[in-house]
DNA sequence: ATGAAAGCGCTAACAG
DNA sequence: CTGTTAGCGCTTTCAT
């Protein structure tokens, strides 16, 4: 710890070969002697050498890294995501730096810098907050795809989200089905996605020719949010019989909210969640909930940076990948 | 993108000095004349100019970078104990880089190997996997936190972890303040965290004299364990009227599972959880449980590594943080 | 206050 | 198959 580290020198020396040699044997070279390629190992082995990635960037002249931000850890919907992107970014040779930015842009800014200066061949960016032209400035530097985020994004970024609209579409049909007319959404703000599910509720709801009966509320993707929302819809108008909710974080608040106000689940409310996190699925929430296909997004995400990177000038990408609904015990027919 | 990125020679050439003065500028010296920093910052400004930092911690021979191992990000658990282990590390001037084993010990290790190659300065392992003899083993190449894992670990590594004795201890107290005397305990597996709060639960059993009245059951630290756990627990032994689980998350799944047996909570069963995450407060789940001090734990983690960076050869240093019970709506007197 | 020169540890041609 | 020679982009003496 407090002596030097080896260096390829030292495996060089002890092992009698010249430094380039230990190099091409280190990456596996098949001409390298049996011999060499032996002696050298067992000098690495005995000197505990390991090669300095620094250095090994610098004269590769590419570092072999990818940035990925994700907004939050806290909502383990970024788990999930986070576990596709790292698996799929590790199998084609590259590793992972990973940052957040704590929901608040500033700090992400800050993060995607640092990793700029790491010099990362390219950016995965899970539910950002940045503007679009900052990202596009960016964009001039290293690819860059973003997983989740279907507005706010400039030319020549890849980009991989859920159908939202079909998504919110498919909640709505399954409320219409049991019976629901009077069917509310309890919002998750302001952002992108806030607003695209916002968007895919009135689609649907005007496709149903429910106009009339739609009812929006305010609320953020937080369990507070959700909780709060639900209260505020309920108490000013009780003949809301569903609720769709914005994420499942929010759904889960807007459980609780039902259940002060005295309405049971799911007999004289639904209620529907989005993203389809594990934990909706716990038996003691049981949350019936849009799910998005979480692991595939981060694959498709790495995918497509990879695929940039290895070919930079090919044409932006914009996959969107189809939600599924999870029909579960918070939702029920109308009337019930 | 395409064309290469521009280096300090190039700030140089454009500012009309020298490399070194370049360097000198952007390092804040006070000796560079006012005109030529003006130059410089200008210069880099209009290039876009961003340093390697490849280069540049081969050239200083240190990365002011720490490395942290989080077992996983699926319990939130982690997430909160990474907000303070970044916040700190980064106010004293380091960079995180962050990856997870997924709870798998191979991938774990080979994680820490990339960390080591990376040269970190040092490593914060956040419950970890590894056994003694390899931690002891990394800890001779760089200095090692541990932060959550009281056992299972040597010399010369740094440590803080929450007095699990005690925090167990806590929740057995509550429980028979409020008259329970059939306490049973849901394990969390094999692990030394597991371990510890076993012990606790049979050391404040007796300290009660309820030696007799002790009966545990296997589980896990997921939801599924916890249910599974409870169900066996409850179908084996009806007359537990108390439940000490592992952790939270597997409280969680313990709720279901007591629900599901037509026990109703806190009514007929009292359920106690342990972590103390956001999740155990949403209104809808309302679990009582024993917080650990998590950002604050990631925050003393953070500087013990920094601190013994700053002086390798300093004592270890093992700190154990006091535990606290949250009391909510999951428990309730006996016979109630 | 500024520049020249010498590396940091490694890879990558290029000769043999 | 192996060694020599150049850097990669930056910091850091050491002169001036």
């Amino acid at each position: 710890m407090t002596t030097r580290r080896p260096t390829i020198n030292d495996v060089a020396e002890r092992a009698g070969v010249s430094k380039s040699l230990v190099s091409l044997a280190l990456a596996g070279s098949a001409k390298v002697a049996p011999a060499s390629r032996a002696a050298i190992q067992a000098a690495a082995e005995e000197l505990g050498y390991r090669r300095n990635a620094a250095a090994r960037s610098l004269a590769e002249r590419r570092t072999r890294t990818v940035g990925v931000l994700a907004l939050t850890l806290h909502n383990p919907v970024f788990a999930e995501i986070l576990d596709g992107v790292q698996s799929r970014v590790r199998e084609r040779g590259y590793h992972c730096v990973l940052v957040t930015g704590d929901s608040d842009p500033l700090v992400e800014r800050h993060q995607i810098e640092q990793l700029l200066d790491l010099q990362v061949e390219g950016l995965i960016l899970i539910a950002h907050r940045q503007d679009r032209s900052y990202l596009q400035e960016v964009a001039e530097q290293v690819p860059i795809t973003v997983i989740t985020q279907p507005a706010e994004v400039g030319a020549h970024i890849d980009l991989v989200s859920n159908d939202d609209i079909a998504g919110v579409g498919l909640a709505v049909d399954h409320l219409v089905a049991l019976g629901h007319r009077h069917i509310a959404h309890v919002t998750g703000g302001t952002s992108s996605v806030a607003n695209t599910r916002l968007a895919g509720y009135r689609r649907a709801m005007q496709a149903h020719g429910l106009q009339d009966c739609m009812r929006t509320q305010d609320g953020t993707f937080s369990d507070d949010g959700g909780y709060r929302g639900t209260r505020a819809l309920l108490s000013a108008d009780p003949t809301v019989t569903a609720i769709v909710v914005a994420n499942d974080i929010a759904a889960i608040g807007a459980l609780a909210a039902a259940q002060e106000l005295g309405r049971s689940v799911p007999k004289d409310l639904s209620v529907i969640g989005y993203d389809g996190i594990a934990l909706s699925g716990l038996r003691s929430i049981d949350l019936t909930t849009v799910a998005q296909p979480l692991t595939e997004l981060g694959i498709t995400g790495a995918d497509l940076l990879m695929d940039r990177i290895a070919e930079p000038s090919a044409p932006a990408r914009r996959i969107e990948l189809a939600p599924q609904l999870i029909v579960r015990g918070s939702t029920a027919p109308a009337n019930g």
